[in-house]
DNA sequence: ATACTGTACGAACGATCGTCCTGTAAACGA
DNA sequence: TCGTTTACAGGACGATCGTTCGTACAGTAT
């Protein structure tokens, strides 16, 4: 059989994670199977059970790539911008972009990883937890800066806006793979919302 | 083996899924296993599997009574008292207060089948779907009565709030499964921002 | 040329999956 | 009281799961 030609394990990896991300989306990272997997990257199973040495740490990988990749498409354009309000709006409106484009075709794969191992303690649960506070601390971060420079009012917890925003562009994500019609557009006008009577 | 005395199919059912429907909100719908369900009903997998007649239908039974449940501890309590804004907060409390007292061990079982099936078609999605339309529905109504009633502005648009407020209920859930502290307390005062009632 | 390391394959393991078939004892209708 | 139906148990099925093993070939170093 023909050898991958001069492939370093990190490319392999790198190839096998892209994929894992998409199916990962579709049928959560419990629903990854090693084997269709290999089937689809016409791989042997054991070739790419070698490359991460179990299933947990291939889910492990799997999350961190989606984690990765998506702060590369959604927080690192916006990122050069000075803190404040019109880079907050920025990043919300690139991360709902994000999702209707539907840049993975099962949506979030934090959110599908958060509900996955919300309830079972272990190293994919601190993950989850852990990729959270981080996009919670970048949100609150542009929150508190908009409301020290006056943009937004001094009545409004950073952490509570937050928290409401992650709200509205998760479930919005969730809207968009079922199809409800407009919830794009719905979410945009939700943050507006929130951001103007906050 | 001693049998179920005098014990209709639908007794039997309902015991069934009132298991399923614990596990299903930690380990998913699709972690769902008619060996292992029928392993802690001390029950046989093919007596288990008859009663069904197929997984889908139990993940399907499984989720509907869920979903009645659910309607039986949160909407009819307060379904009595007139629509409107009260009404609306109740519901909201009430709703937080199920995912605050972990009625369900690993949480909201809804979340958790939209996650599972919102990119996979058949009937399960649709059940997802019809589902979220009810609660968006509810809240929807009591959100409309309240601004024709002057308790919310006339500038609110109701379709835009009841998708609000599912978002920061459904997310608090995932954060009381995180174990962020203060979530269920975050979550009402959000609510209580977006109502503009703080 | 030789030895070594890294990379992937093929085959097989035991376990578990959903499903089907058959037997059988309790419950029911006559 | 006696068939009939109901409500399961038990066992086996093919498929697939994650994992392990031994092996073969490529590239690099000696």
């Amino acid at each position: 059989m023909p050898r991958r030609s001069t492939a370093a394990v990190a490319d392999t990896r790198a190839e096998v994670l892209d994929v894992a991300v998409r199916r990962a989306s579709i049928d959560g990272l419990e629903g990854l199977t090693i084997g269709r997997l290999a089937d689809e990257l016409s791989m042997s199973k054991s070739g790419l059970h070698g490359l991460f040495g179990s299933k947990e740490e291939l889910q492990l990988a799997t999350f961190e790539n989606a984690v990765e990749s998506f702060t590369r498409e959604v927080w690192l354009p916006v990122a050069g911008r000075p803190p404040g309000l019109p880079r907050l709006l920025a990043l919300l409106d690139r991360w709902l972009a994000y999702h209707r484009r539907r840049v993975l075709p099962g949506g979030c794969l934090v959110t599908t990883a958060t509900i996955e191992f919300d309830a079972r303690p272990g190293p994919l649960r601190d993950a989850v937890a852990r990729a959270r506070r981080q996009m919670h601390a970048v949100l609150h971060a542009d929150i508190r800066t908009a409301v020290e420079a006056g943009e937004l009012p001094a009545s409004a917890d950073p952490a509570d806006v937050a928290f409401t925003l992650y709200a509205i562009v998760s479930t919005a994500s969730q809207a968009i793979q079922l199809e409800e019609r407009g919830a794009s557009a719905r979410a945009r006008r939700c943050v507006r919302v929130v951001l103007g009577a906050a």
